[in-house]
DNA sequence: ACCATGACGTTTC
DNA sequence: CGAAACGCCATGG
């Protein structure tokens, strides 16, 4: 059983990701200490699906605000469709105001 | 134990 | 400004 690795608490930051807001790879890969682990976020993404919750995986994208990761989630399209449900402004799928919608852990959870 | 892959990021040419 | 190469860490075979 696997509860403090390095994909649950990708899952934990991709869960925090309040509504309307996006964040990147790297950014949670920045949060968990490993700066170059941008890689491993998106392979936790990846097994997002066995995750037991739902992770907004959707919120999560690269540090150009590009959906890289839609061809994942079964029909790319989905992703941008859920994106500007939340609000959030998509075209060619790349996000638009990402410096915006951005949501920074590192920054956000990081209280000071 | 080693090699290959991966929804990325940064630096360099 | 655009494209390519290297780096990075973890999982899988």
């Amino acid at each position: 059983m696997d509860n403090d690795n390095f994909f649950n608490k990708v899952y934990q930051v991709v869960e925090l990701i309040p509504h309307g807001r996006v964040t990147s790879y790297g950014a949670i890969a920045n949060y968990l200490g490993s700066r170059g682990a941008a890689r491993m976020v998106g392979w936790a993404m990846n097994g997002s699906h066995h995750s037991p919750n739902q992770i907004p995986a959707h919120r999560v994208v690269n540090s150009k605000g590009l959906l890289t990761g839609k061809i994942h989630f079964g029909d790319p399209g989905l992703m941008q469709k859920l994106l500007e449900n939340e609000g959030i402004e998509i075209v060619n799928d790349q996000i638009i105001r990402f410096n915006e919608v951005f949501w920074d852990p590192t920054k956000e959870l990081n209280e000071f």
